[in-house]
RNA sequence: GCCGACGUAGCUCAGCUGGUAGAGCAGCUCACUCGUAAUGAGCAGGUCGUCCGUUCGAGUCGGAUCGUCGGCUCCA
């Protein structure tokens, strides 16, 4: 090691340091202003402790307030605060761990004799600011194994015990500590608590150790903490916001859907909402020409052989429905997924190398036995149709498939305004099939199909399954939960098992490589994240109400009922409003009911025969136009799906 | 499935330490017939999720069960 290193800045200047300095010392260099509100540091883009020392030449940089990654080292901190906190009121408490996710929670896990209760809370959290207000330093210490064991044995941590037998025998070992309180971690931390300027417990429950079902109950609870109470308070007031936007709530007030304890995870779709539904099968329908699919429909229930010859029979039996067919001894189930039957049809008859590519698509409505707790509105249900498709081709074709679907997939995002998808290319897991070579060449042909799509690109390593590496488009809703839309597959198992062939150029049989891929994945899940997405105010085309008119008074409703009538009947979905309701009130509907655009019908339009559109997003009349070209309009905007309806 | 919380009118919620239910919005009726985000009055609406128990008496206490929500796990 040299005694000397050199440190670049953001700004390009360079610091020369002793060997051994911290990110700290660096921040004490350029200013102690900086040095103060330091929060944590960045060595070549990683985020570090403050106090780790800087080993070799690097890029660093100051982690403040004003950095959006600032944020995870207070909360980080903020966990070792509630831990002290639990410790200071429930002694017997056994601490487990905490984490920090790039939401902005924290949680920490303790193996308590009673689940907290929302009380506990309200306790744990006062202790919590009365152990700001001491104002503690936070310190880092590089401890031995055995340092570390005796420490944790004395304070008779069973579980941090545990959790040291975790940590790679090379890999170095820190705690840090505030106050009377020490705990195993890899940092960041904060300097001071005082730097933590308000904490808030949002919940608590119930957990495992390791996520193990079998293992010990630990009692988990939930906070955020921000640099002071105005951006807490701001970032309450924004979950508010979310709260807002929840699909259950906007399904309700806009009428699409209802869900019932009658029928668990299976919801009722309304009028409106069936038109969204609707609407959306017939956006991806009416591609499947120009990407070359055909769509077949296969049985919703099968005898259980064809599900133990794709092998979901025993890997996925609890989650499928099975009962007694009417014959002695049939077992049939309810089909979970489309690709056994799709794999079986192909087999029904001789297909040559001319056949393919065959894409087969389905909406057929899927039954999944999810576990009751895994229930959530429309996102997570036991009951969904998927814009499911499945490509069997030759084993060189499948490039130029991937390339297709990545195109057909922009398209449909571009028409939804889905922004901000990140694909996640998921690499071979610990045990996997086949020969690793084809798995990067795989892996490597999925990577250069999303690059060549113009999405950004990250890698999941080992999240694949064992028999087709996959990618995924990873969309992120208002609460910053990820959801996974489209995905495609390559299947290295299922041809082998339905023994596919067909008849190749050389006259021989031949196994086809096989495809799953869906754009919306689940319509359900899909609607759900779009009404978050959206807040309900849907593109124009996908409007299930596109247009409202309101006559002013009783004696324009003939003519409000004509312009339906004339709207109708070149498919553009209007409703007329002539309750006795004042004009105000009526145009205040409209606008909460996220109708489009709204037509007052009054003397002037009568008899001009003319309209005055009001946009929804514009929030005042246009100029009048004539009832045919708001027809013709209104008739080329659904024509296009455009997002607005009138240019 | 597991852990926790919750379950009162269609919706949002009130109902103190047990004495058989209340508001706002929505709905219906009537009046008003209106020019771009809430007109007024009246009416109706609940075996307090369900079942069992404690009690002279339970929306209120206890148990079970179903469901919902937040997580775990799983996943489209």
């Amino acid at each position: 090691m040299s005694d000397a290193i050199t440190v670049t800045l953001p700004d390009g200047k360079q610091l020369e340091l002793a060997a051994g300095a911290t990110v700290l010392d660096v921040a004490a260099e350029i200013g102690p202003g900086l040095a103060k509100a330091a929060l944590a540091g960045k060595i070549d883009g990683q985020i570090v402790d403050l106090r780790a020392p800087i080993l070799a030449d690097a890029a660093v940089a100051i982690v403040t307030t004003k950095d959006e990654t600032g944020g995870g080292g207070i909360r980080h901190s903020a966990e070792h605060v509630m831990a002290d906190a639990v410790k200071r009121l429930f002694p017997n408490a056994q601490v487990d761990a905490g984490r920090t996710d790039h939401s902005e929670k924290f949680q920490y896990d303790f193996l308590v004799d009673e689940p907290f209760t929302p009380e506990d809370l309200e306790k744990i959290e006062k202790e919590m600011n009365k152990i700001l207000s001491e104002g503690a330093d936070f310190t880092r210490e590089v401890l031995s194994r055995a340092e570390a064991r005796a420490l944790f044995s004395s304070m008779g941590e069973e579980l941090k015990l545990s959790r040291l037998g975790d940590i790679p025998e090379d890999a170095e070992i820190t705690v840090f500590r505030h106050g009377e309180f020490a705990d195993l971690c890899r940092g960041p931390h904060v300097q001071s608590t005082k730097q933590i300027g308000a904490v808030k417990l949002l919940e608590s429950s119930g957990t495992y150790f390791r996520g193990d079902e079998s293992g010990p109950k630990l009692q988990r609870i939930y906070g955020t903490a921000f640099e002071s109470k105005k951006a807490l308070k701001s970032h309450l007031a924004r979950l508010e916001e979310a709260k807002k936007r929840d699909h259950r709530r906007v399904g309700a007030d806009l009428g699409l859907f209802h869900l019932d304890p009658l029928a668990p995870g299976s919801p009722f779709y309304l009028p409106k909402g069936m038109t969204l539904y609707n609407e959306l099968i017939r956006f991806v329908q009416d591609l499947y020409p120009k990407y070359g699919y055909n769509e077949v429909m296969t049985p919703q229930l099968f005898r259980s052989d064809l599900f133990k010859t794709s092998g979901h029979y025993d890997k996925f039996h609890d989650d499928m429905y099975w009962f007694e067919g009417s014959d002695e001894g049939e077992e049939l189930g309810v089909k979970a997924m489309n690709c056994p039957g799709h794999c079986h049809l192909f087999t029904t008859g001789l297909r040559s190398y001319r056949d393919l590519p065959i894409r087969w698509a389905e909406f057929s409505r899927l039954h999944r036995n999810e576990r009751s707790g895994t229930l959530n509105g429309i996102t997570r249900v036991r009951t969904f149709a998927q814009d499911d498709a499945h490509i069997y081709c030759e084993p060189e074709q499948v490039p130029e498939e991937i390339d297709s679907f990545f195109q057909m997939t922009a398209e449909i995002y571009d028409k939804l305004d889905v922004d901000g998808v990140e694909m996640a290319v998921s690499t071979r897991p610990d045990q996997f099939l086949g020969d690793p070579a084809d798995w990067d060449v795989a892996e490597k042909a999925l990577i250069d199909a999303v690059e060549r799509a113009g999405f950004h690109c990250h890698i999941k390593e080992k999240d694949a399954a064992f028999y087709a590496p996959k990618v995924e488009a990873d969309f992120k809703d208002v609460l910053g939960r990820a959801w996974t839309l489209a995905t495609i597959q390559i299947d290295m198992a299922m041809p082998g098992r339905f023994g596919l062939k067909y008849v190749g150029r050389d006259g021989g049989l031949h196994q086809p490589a096989m495809l799953h891929r869906a754009i919306l994945g689940s319509l359900e899940r899909f609607i759900g994240i779009y009404i978050e997405h959206t807040g309900g105010d849907f593109p124009f085309w996908l409007s299930p109400v596109q247009v409202v008119i309101l006559p002013i008074a009783d004696r324009h409703a003939p003519r409000a009922h004509e312009l339906k009538a004339a709207l109708g009947a070149k498919g553009v979905r209007a409703e007329v409003d002539d309750r006795s309701e004042t004009l105000g009130f009526r145009i205040r509907e409209g606008q909460t009911q996220k109708i489009p655009l709204t037509l007052v019908i009054g003397d002037e339009e009568v008899e001009r025969g003319t309209v005055s559109p009001r946009l929804r997003k514009s929030k005042q009349a246009n100029d009048a136009m004539s009832v045919e070209a708001l027809v013709e309009a209104l008739a080329l905007a659904n024509a296009e799906r455009r997002k607005a309806p009138l240019d």
